[in-house]
DNA sequence: CAACCGTGGCA
DNA sequence: TTGCCAAGGTT
């Protein structure tokens, strides 16, 4: 037995039925394979399934989503986080649709050329869609293969050694299989923390069990503190509008709607000349509480101004929206949590 | 190649 | 409460 097939066998037995995922036996549909993938990214599936069923009941085509403005994409994405990853999305189903007649292409290469997919993503996509023997390294395969072969190299480093020694365990007759196998094992048995070796398949095979530490791997090169921003946002009301801001294509929140707020900058408290950035003259004044969200790299705490707005409104960009219909906006989290500190009615 | 880029769940 | 982490990609 070899572990590939050890895993296998494993796999038919404890396989999960998830909506992107094809029965047995059949081979996946490309557009949802890749659809489903993009939104897994750095994402839990339980978070993506209610987006991944709304995106195909919406667009149930990739030349559907190619067809749809980026604004409607960018609506349906919000509150899942990368917003690139939609802009991506959106310019991909153009390019499948512009360049590829509607259809994905079909090998590792030609997927790795789209935008937004990447070496994992093209992997995936021509493994579990066309069958391709590809190598697919995630999150998940990184901490099966560390353990299994006991690699002291830390990430991101060790990935360049992860997929070599991956490579040679990818069985030609059922890449697809085994890459969701691998996936499932990480997330379900080769867990970062308390792994179920003694339920484990490969554990006859695994270096780390062996050596009675397979919680050391996999080694990661240690990480860099955060940062707090501080910063004042702002709640010009009229007549029980609000009026929010479209901020820039890239970038952080890039293309998505927000509150106008003062500069985020790291600084040890909230800026004292925040009436300064209003994008409205007003009685500003300063609501209780303090949102706090946390992204990548900083933390962000902010608190909310808000006034009514008399007399002639001049914003090019901004846009009014009502108070109540602010949930169906498409606002990304950090901004819920500050709209949520406006006292409701 | 290191920095940038969201969010929610969980110990 | 805080840190960790989840089916990464781009620049």
């Amino acid at each position: 037995m070899t572990p590939a097939s050890r895993l296998l066998a494993w796999y038919d037995r404890h396989r999960r039925d998830l909506p992107w995922r094809a029965k047995p036996g059949e081979v996946g549909d490309a557009y949802h394979v890749w659809l489903s993938e993009v939104m897994l990214q750095q994402t839990t599936v339980a978070t993506v399934k209610g987006y991944y069923a709304d995106f195909l009941n919406r667009w149930p085509k990739v030349t559907d989503l190619a067809n749809a403005p980026l604004e409607d994409v960018l609506k349906a994405w919000a509150g899942l986080g990368y917003y690139a990853r939609a802009r991506n999305l959106h310019k991909c189903a153009e390019a499948v649709a512009r360049d590829h007649g509607g259809r994905f292409p079909e090998t590792e290469a030609a997927l790795r050329a789209l935008p937004g997919v990447g070496d994992y993503t093209a992997a995936a996509v021509a493994a579990i869609a066309f069958g391709e023997p590809a190598t697919v390294v995630d999150g998940n395969v990184e901490r099966v293969m560390s353990r299994l072969f006991r690699i002291e190299t830390p990430l991101p480093k060790g990935k360049a050694e992860i997929k070599t020694r991956t490579a040679t365990l990818v069985p030609r007759d059922r890449p697809g299989d085994f890459a969701q196998a691998c996936m499932d094992l990480g997330s379900s048995i080769c867990t970062p923390k308390k792994p179920k070796c003694l339920l484990c398949p490969l554990q006859p095979d695994c270096a780390a069990h062996a050596a009675g530490e397979p919680e050391r791997f996999p080694v990661k090169a240690p990480k860099k503190e955060k940062p707090t921003r501080r910063t004042v946002a702002f709640m010009p009301t009229h007549k029980g509008h609000v009026l929010l801001e479209r901020r820039p294509p890239k970038g952080l929140l890039g293309g998505m709607p927000g509150l106008y707020s003062t500069p985020w900058e790291a600084q040890a408290d909230f800026p004292d000349n925040w009436a300064a950035h209003a994008p409205a003259t007003g009685d500003w004044q300063l609501l209780d509480g303090i949102a706090r969200h946390t992204f990548t790299h900083f933390h962000l705490e902010t608190r909310v101004a808000a006034a009514e707005i008399s007399g002639r409104i001049n914003l090019p960009s901004g846009e009014w929206v009502p108070i109540e219909d602010l949930d169906a906006a498409g606002l990304p989290t950090v901004f819920v949590k500050m709209v949520a500190l406006y006292p409701s009615p």
